[in-house]
DNA sequence: GACGAACGACTACCGGGGTAGTACTATCGC
DNA sequence: GCGATAGTACTACCCCGGTAGTCGTTCGTC
């Protein structure tokens, strides 16, 4: 369970685009992501491949084109990658990184604001 | 300047050990990993090397040994590796990471606490 | 002055992200 | 039935983190 899928920059944005889409080809994930990268269309389709070995999406086949869908949430994505740099960094201390950065990375007044509310509602639940 | 400095695994342990010391010799090094890691004497040193090709450390001869000292700082390592995780996984929203720690992440009711007083200090601050 | 220990330099190798060309195959249009 | 086309499979390459062996030099010691 949970097992620390760490995704390269690539391979998060092929993700995105699964988690958009719930099930793409090969030829859909290359179009979306014609404008930012210029990337062959063999290059995507090589990196879903070593993705569906590393277990994170898996593929049908519709005729001869190949139907890809992720394996694992966007969720469960970002909770390893953040536990990750969050051991790497501070030992572990969730609440080092919460503090870092607030004092190190823009949070402007109004997310302060919506940020004290949700403390409320978590103190509350907790309760 | 401030360059995305991404460290790997190793290279964070050794760079802490340095921002400890601020100058140890690969020797010193390997000793202080020893006992997690079991790694051997060349590792460590053709891992400065390869880190001081890099920028993140430099040396200066003392007889046959050489001395390593950090040229980057844990704070610019820290804001430069979670801005790279910020903005691949939170489109960039500093705060959306610390909602997610929040909702994801175990702080408990102590540290929430401090948190509120950190933001309370924060909006004063910002008056 | 020769020898062994200490130490850096160089080289090599594995795994994985990223990139892409070439080979193969199934299918569509004529 | 045959050629063009669409689509995947295979292979190779670069870069870099991580790991370590071997080589050459230099120093301290007998």
């Amino acid at each position: 369970m949970d097992e620390s899928h760490h995704l390269g920059d690539l391979q998060l944005a092929i993700m995105r685009i699964l988690w958009n889409r719930d099930e793409a080809s090969v030829a859909d994930v290359h179009e979306a992501l014609e404008p930012e990268r210029g990337l062959a269309l063999t290059t995507i389709a090589t990196m879903l491949a070593k993705m569906e070995k590393k277990g994170v999406v898996e593929h049908r086949a519709e005729g001869r084109r190949f139907l890809y869908r992720p394996t694992v949430s966007e969720g469960q994505v970002r909770r390893s990658m953040v536990s990750d740099l969050t051991s790497q960094l501070f030992r572990g201390d969730a609440f080092a990184l919460v503090n870092h950065l607030l004092s190190e990375h823009g949070i402007d007044a109004g997310e302060l604001n919506q940020l004290r509310q949700l403390i409320a509602a978590k103190e509350k639940e907790d309760r």
